[in-house]
DNA sequence: CAACTTAGTTTCATAAAGGAAACCAGTTTC
DNA sequence: GAAACTGGTTTCCTTTATGAAACTAAGTTG
């Protein structure tokens, strides 16, 4: 995993960054990560449901994420025939896939979490 | 790993989301996964280096995520006393945590170049 | 001394992201 | 019918992010 330069030209471009640059372009943003973590959390999740459980989240937002995240094909949207309409929201199989890098995320943020606790004392 | 919702509550908030807000205010932006990336595969980098190397990022991009990344301890700059002074940067042994993000988001950017050619036939 | 190198910083400007609040449409309950 | 609920959309506004280009500072080479 190590190329040492001394030259002074840029090393070639490895396949491996460039995946993380096209990741990176379907999930940026604030708030998508989150929401695909709430979708593996919880399975089929309702509109309002994520609204109000997403801290901080506004409807505008929620809506444009959501559009974004199906338009890539990494959830589903259902209308559902109830009284008051309702939607559902679900990863597809190829959204569920995420689910190593959403792991590896969050257990990252554990693992920071102590070290900050570490140093501090 | 599911936790259907009825009601109207929200579910309550899992560490794990919290953990994933965490990361990805470090992580968030364009260049910080990618300069991360760069630095797991070649070990030490000069500025000049990473400059010419990860296209498209400005001087003034680079030398600011590197400032933050430091700050958050996840590299090291080191200045080396050469002819023209070189810095050297490299990830802390706090920052090498990071791979299995890293090795979990390139992954996936190329399961899904897969999944996106295998739709277009 | 002029020109070039490394490693940045500064300035100026634009683009993208994010948010609060109001509004809309259909349905239902009081 | 008024009020509430679901799932949005629209408008207006502020904040961040990003970028291109010029500029600095110290040392090196021709």
């Amino acid at each position: 995993m190590n190329a040492k330069k001394t030259t002074q030209q840029a090393p070639e471009c490895k396949e491996q960054l460039i995946a993380i640059k096209d990741t990176m372009i379907l999930l940026s943003g604030k708030w998508k990560i989150q929401i695909i973590g709430w979708l593996l959390l919880y399975g089929k999740v309702r509109f309002m449901d994520m609204l109000r459980g997403i801290e901080g989240i506004a409807a505008k937002m929620l809506s444009k994420e959501l559009q974004e995240l199906e338009q890539n094909q990494i959830l589903a949207r259902t209308v559902m025939p109830t009284k008051p309409v309702t939607v559902e929201y679900e990863l597809t199989e190829h959204g569920k896939t995420l689910s190593g890098v959403i792991e590896a995320v969050s257990a990252w943020g554990i693992t920071h979490r102590k070290f900050l606790f570490k140093k501090e004392r």
